[in-house]
RNA sequence: GCGCUCGUAGCUCAGCGGAUAGAGCAACGGACUUCUAAUCCGUCGGUCGCAGGUUCGAAUCCUGCCGGGCGCGCCA
């Protein structure tokens, strides 16, 4: 497999054995991409004091000694660096291993893992809204990424689909539409804020709706088909928003709240008898190590409440547990918003205490911040109400010149930054056609086509001949260093950050190196690179779930 | 009060142990008888919140402050 191309870890191989003949010890090269050169090595400076040898002086012993075959030029630059220039000849030959594999020079994995990926979870009855926008299209992303790396996902929409409000809804149901009515809930928005509403007004309301959790809780078929119903058409309503978004959520990947409930004694009956529950105002909590609160007092996880109902900690400990137990998962990844990182560290520590989670198996909380207005508050609507994702999405694909490019627009924007940090909804920026956007890649993506279609012709072996060509193929050769980056860190931003970079090197291409106009065997290796241009963009993009027009 | 998180150009954001801190927007100046100018090139613009510390080297790591956001018992 010689397709597997990483300059960066040709150099740092190259690198190794001269740096630790000077060192007299293993010593890492850091090669790293420079502004200065390609790449760089500044490890000779941290060797300077253990050597006692000024690090130019160590810089240039290395230099003498690497083995780089002609694969580099590397010269010694300011205070000690290495600076490495990769030939020509390195970047074609990596560029035709390329052209024959469709892996782009990203290999499977080696070591598989399953990987259970948490995202998305909206609320039964309740159309979505932005809150539920950032965890659906990070977690996709990410699931769409490591999928391609090998790895065995298993998707988890963990739905709201159980607990105290379904007594409201299922009573407000019957009291519009009587037990059998062929209800529409056509609008779910409406649909829960008249159930709120109801229940906010009437007492006799409230204590139905109390009677009806019972019932519904004890299984009575009655209310459980009400709620079926109620579960059912809103699996249709996420299902169209997915549609919609090009987010890869199926049917077969809905496991809400309510498919642990039959789990939630037995979790309280283990967790008990390993002395992890203490009693505390009727409630059985647990307390795990080093979470406090107000006054230093230890924060309690709730997992039964003082009215022998379960807390959502007993789901969540459920099906966790499910997760690795059933599903034989070796990491769960749990995309939810950043204020429920406590929670969840103390649902990772409680079972890890549990043995529900070994050691092998790794929980991480893959959190995100919030979306907000102009006003730099939490996106609301000027009424002060959560904006209806279905809106939002709307007004981008009003504003675009195609469906297609408004909801990537908005897809892009939220995952071209860190997805840790609040980001300003501006759809002006995010529809915008030059910078870091969506519209930038798919503009760039759908001009190759263009180019591609109008030239006809075959491609052939890449030459360089323009500073320009050079600069794309080093970018086409980055796209195994993105992948891995944005999986490990499970940061999709580095992977937008590269097709951007990519997109750019290839504007400047297009500027500086015309392909119809050129003859040969000049344009057959332009059309080559602009043939590995189109599948990078359309394989990274996929990557993001962005979709990539060939005409625009 | 305790904990988490974020303070980088006027704005939106990258960079998170290495050399003069980078993009885009905005402002200003250029390049269209075009391969889709939805683009490209240039100029302007920063005591990287503040103060210490570690280090040969700090926007990046540690500590303390200041400022914003969030969390801290029966909602999920």
């Amino acid at each position: 497999m010689g397709s597997i191309v990483n300059l960066e870890q040709l150099l740092h191989d190259r690198l190794a054995p001269a740096f630790e003949a000077v060192a007299g010890a293993p010593a890492d090269p850091a090669v790293r991409a420079s502004p200065h050169a390609d790449f760089q090595s500044g490890a000779a400076l941290g060797l300077a004091r253990t050597l006692g040898k000024p690090p130019r002086e160590i810089a240039a012993e290395v230099a003498g000694k690497a083995d780089l075959g002609g694969l580099a030029e590397v010269t010694v630059s300011g205070p000690g660096f290495l600076n490495l220039t990769v030939s020509d000849d390195l970047i074609v030959a990596s560029l035709d291993a390329l052209a024959g594999d469709d892996r782009l020079g990203v290999a499977q994995t080696k070591t598989p893992r399953r990987i259970v990926v948490d995202y998305s979870g909206p609320n039964v009855a309740k159309e979505m809204h932005v809150g539920h926008l950032r965890s659906t299209i990070i977690g996709d992303a990410l699931a769409r990424i490591l999928d391609w790396q090998g790895h065995e996902v298993v998707r988890v929409n963990h739905l709201g689909d159980w607990g105290t409000p379904f007594g409201m809804l299922i009573e407000h149901l019957i009291s519009t539409e009587g037990v059998d009515g062929d209800h529409s809930l056509g609008d779910l928005t409406d649909f829960y804020r008249a159930a709120r509403a109801e229940f906010d007004a009437d007492e006799g309301f409230r204590t139905r709706a109390r009677l009806r959790v019972v019932a519904l809780q004890s299984g009575d078929p009655d209310t459980r088909e009400l709620w079926r119903r109620l579960v059912q058409r809103s699996e249709e309503a996420f299902l169209a928003v997915y549609d919609r978004l090009d987010v890869t959520l199926g049917p077969e990947d809905f496991a809400g709240e309510s498919r642990y409930q039959d789990d939630l004694a037995g979790v309280v009956a283990e967790l008990s008898a390993k002395g992890l529950l203490v009693e505390s105002d009727g409630a059985l909590c647990a307390f795990p190590a080093g979470f406090t609160g107000k006054d230093g007092a230890p924060v309690p996880l709730i997992v039964r409440k003082g009215d022998g109902g379960f807390g959502y900690a007993a789901t969540d400990l459920a099906a966790l547990h499910h997760r690795v137990r059933d599903l034989g998962a070796d990491e769960l990844l749990y995309v939810v918003g950043a204020p429920q990182r406590t929670h969840f560290q103390m649902v990772f520590a409680v079972a890890r205490a549990a043995g529900w989670l070994p050691e092998s198996v790794s929980a991480e909380h893959i959190g995100f911040g919030s979306v907000l207005g102009a006003d730099g508050k939490m996106l609301k609507t000027r009424a002060g109400e959560t904006l209806r994702l279905a809106d939002l999405l709307d007004e981008a694909v009003d504003r675009a010149s195609a469906p297609e490019i408004g909801l990537a627009a908005i897809k892009y924007a939220d995952l071209s930054g860190d997805r840790r940090g609040d980001y300003v909804f501006d759809i002006d920026r995010m529809l915008a056609t030059s910078g870091n956007t969506g519209p930038y890649l798919q503009y760039a993506y759908a001009r190759i086509c263009s180019l591609t279609v109008k030239a006809g012709g075959e491609p052939g072996r890449v030459m360089i001949t323009q500073p320009a060509e050079r600069a794309l193929g080093l970018a086409l050769l980055g796209l195994e260093p993105a992948v891995r980056g944005a999986a490990q860190a499970r940061e999709p931003h580095r992977l937008a950050g590269y097709l951007h970079e990519l997109a750019a090197a290839f504007s400047v291409f297009y500027e500086k190196c015309p392909v119809l106009r050129s003859e040969g065997a000049v344009r057959a290796s332009r059309l080559a690179l602009a043939g590995h241009t189109a599948r990078t963009l359309h394989r990274g993009m996929f990557l993001l779930g962005i979709p990539a027009l060939e005409q625009i």
